[in-house]
DNA sequence: CCCCGTTCCCAGCGATTAACTCGGGTATAG
DNA sequence: CTATACCCGAGTTAATCGCTGGGAACGGGG
């Protein structure tokens, strides 16, 4: 999973979207572009994908803009950055066979490290719903059972 | 924190340094490079700042080259990452004072949500160590006490 | 039915930034 | 003295971000 400002922006502006949804009109680009300060042709772009993904409906014409395709507790974070941010290989083993790099030399000792690390961003993400982050549902996620004074200092 | 090709590579380094680090002799960048396939020019690039930072020490002339500055086990890959790559800003916030985007609109929902993330990363990265690293203990870290069915489809 | 403005839609472009290289210099062992 | 290996700064290439401009669907007024 990548995390770039790209994904940022999108997830900005669909909490923007699930904010101001009041049910009877579609939310236009120009309005969330005003409101978070985005670029209008950067949110067009923006969107395009995330239609292509299922997350967002869009409808044509005076009046019209973007919808959520579902209720904003069932959007996951996750689905949105996946759905602009193209994934990245975070190893350098050949794309797609995570094999290539098993047992030879010190190659990819790191491999097991970074897979592990995407996973735990992926978890994350996922745990949290676009009705989360606009009810500001999302602190104090941190797992207690694992609340072990790793607070040493590194100077 | 950021994530970027730097830490990674850093990280790879490293990890090459304390697996091969006999004790009798420093380990040269030339056999880093050669080993892990990384320009020593950028290899040095990178250990002058793991240098800076504290965490390797250096000794020159033939026959030199680096050592770990403390056993693997106590050094972290946050530290590493933290070394090399400059932090970066998450959020569109002046820099600085998170303040600076509390209340006024909807401008910053998503303040909260990254932040929070940072910390996950920082969290998982501070509690493995190089040998952990080295020795493949990475794996299976995710806390079982959170282990609920998320996974329910996107399509 | 036809015109017209709004809004989504799509392809390509410029500028910023990261990744990486190149050329030198300095300390040290033999 | 010389070869080794660290040290340091500037320069080059490639990728990505974010923007510009024109085209296509849709609703409303005449």
């Amino acid at each position: 999973m990548r995390l770039s400002t790209k994904g940022r922006y999108a997830v900005m502006a669909m909490a923007d979207l699930a904010g101001n949804e009041g049910g009877t009109r579609p939310v236009s680009l120009a309005e969330i572009a005003k409101r978070q300060e985005i670029s209008l042709s950067y949110l067009e772009q923006l969107f395009a994908k995330l239609r292509k993904g299922g997350l967002v409906r869009s409808v044509r014409g005076p009046g019209g803009g973007y919808r959520l395709s579902r209720p904003a507790s069932e959007l996951r974070i996750a689905d949105i950055i996946l759905a602009v941010d193209e994934p990245i290989a975070t190893t350098r083993c050949k794309t797609g066979s995570p094999l290539g790099c098993t047992g030879t030399t010190t190659r990819c000792v790191t491999h097991d490290l970074w897979e592990e690390l995407g996973r735990q961003i992926q978890v994350f993400l996922s745990s949290v719903s676009l009705a989360d982050v606009i009810e500001k549902r999302v602190l104090g996620r941190t797992r207690p059972c694992e609340a072990k004074s790793e607070a040493r200092e590194a100077a």
